[in-house]
DNA sequence: CAGTTTACATACATTGCTGAATGTATGTCA
DNA sequence: TGACATACATTCAGCAATGTATGTAAACTG
């Protein structure tokens, strides 16, 4: 039975948003204890303290739940790694293009180990959710995103190699990608076993050894400062 | 309606295992296209030309179901690569241990790229499945061959620094946790979108320059031959 | 060549979830 | 202070999936 402590029938519209926000974050543990299909909306709304007809209200149906719990945690991510990418802020930095990179991956990576909400949507997209027609629209997002970044490293990478004046040993784009499956690699091994080793700690020592492979040796990076 | 072409009703064993193999690739194709949860059993012996009694006859349930599903094609795949990181066979090969880890990584590569079915299973696992309680075994599984392809890396990427006479910029374990990342994630982002680049070509690019990395430039490697 | 087991097919009972319809009391605004 | 919109709760119809129980004919066994 939902609670009836006091009267509780109409909220108002901050209560509302309150109510939103609590059925988003039950989805978020259902989610991960027990996988997006084998979750009801039944159970989401119990979890919440609500019953179905506020998830209806709120949300067109569970691919559209499922969503909205993940944008409540990428869109801010996406946009905090994009304004990493360009100048910060005020900050007139002519800085290496490399370290932009690098202080924006060590970013990520300490947002996943730090913040549990983070965590637990990526694991949810990662291992607790199936891609499949119905969230066509996601899958799209991702590679798009994903492009992006790949974009960005690659320029990165190339303006880089200029600024040193190095030949890559291999073409930006492809660098790029496997800048970006070494990252999106390690994040997804460790999520799979988080107790095996401290993901800040080896992903910032193999990035290191990739972009060292790419010709960025450490002293180069630091020479700069 | 199950097709009744002719009498047809109790097999031989080996007609048996036809259809054990039948259900199998129902499943396979089925689980790829929808998802592992939005398959029915019925839909999978539908598809087999058969009934859910053939299932429940030959698997206990989904779940077993699944397994014998990856088993199918990962088995043979393990060992394989099992097999090759040893010395192949009668040949009496004292030949760099890292070369071994690079033939075995291209056999790999080349498999997921030219064998339907290994592609089609590795998609399930990877997108198609809810890693929750009930596939714990599975998760569990994988675990275990992850640790046991890192030992084998850590121990050769050891093994072959000790040969060149180098030393390495992180330990052998971080090493061969990058280097399983590094293939790991490559394979993954293939997988989303394999139109968007060649696997092998660009796979066996980045690990040559993550290997650089750890400081086998591969001139080191030609030349030993 | 009976008896037994195998390899399924069929039928049934149960459960659980979704979507839509409807109810309802409260905020909100003119 | 009505009138309408909002933010849910409740109810209901309907299906779809699972597991099990049972039927059955052919293969296998001695």
């Amino acid at each position: 039975m939902p609670l009836k402590e006091f009267p509780l029938v109409r909220r108002t519209k901050e209560e509302a948003q309150e109510t939103r926000h609590k059925l988003l974050d039950a989805a978020e543990h259902l989610f991960q204890e027990q996988g997006v299909s084998r979750t009801s909306l039944q159970d989401i709304a119990k979890r919440a303290g609500a019953t179905r007809g506020a998830i209806y209200w709120h949300f067109k149906d569970k691919a559209d739940l499922f969503n909205a719990m993940m944008e409540r945690v990428t869109l801010p991510l996406e946009e905090r790694v994009h304004r990493a990418s360009f100048t910060p802020e005020g900050t007139p930095d002519i800085s290496d293009p490399m370290s932009d990179i690098r202080l924006a991956t060590d970013h990520c990576l300490s947002q996943i180990v730090n913040d549990a909400q983070t965590r637990r949507v990526i694991e949810v997209a990662t291992q607790k959710v199936e891609y499949v027609e119905e969230l066509r629209a996601v899958r799209l997002r991702h590679l798009s995103v994903r492009d992006g970044f790949l974009d960005r490293f690659e320029h990165s990478i190339e303006a880089a190699a200029q600024l040193h004046g190095l030949t890559l040993p291999v073409s930006a784009k492809n660098a790029a990608r496997g800048f970006h499956a070494l990252i999106d690699g390690v994040i997804q091994n460790w999520l799979l076993d988080p107790e095996a080793f401290d993901l800040q700690q080896v992903g910032t020592a193999i990035i290191t050894v990739y972009l060292n492979g790419l010709g960025f040796n450490s002293e180069t990076a630091i020479a700069e400062r």
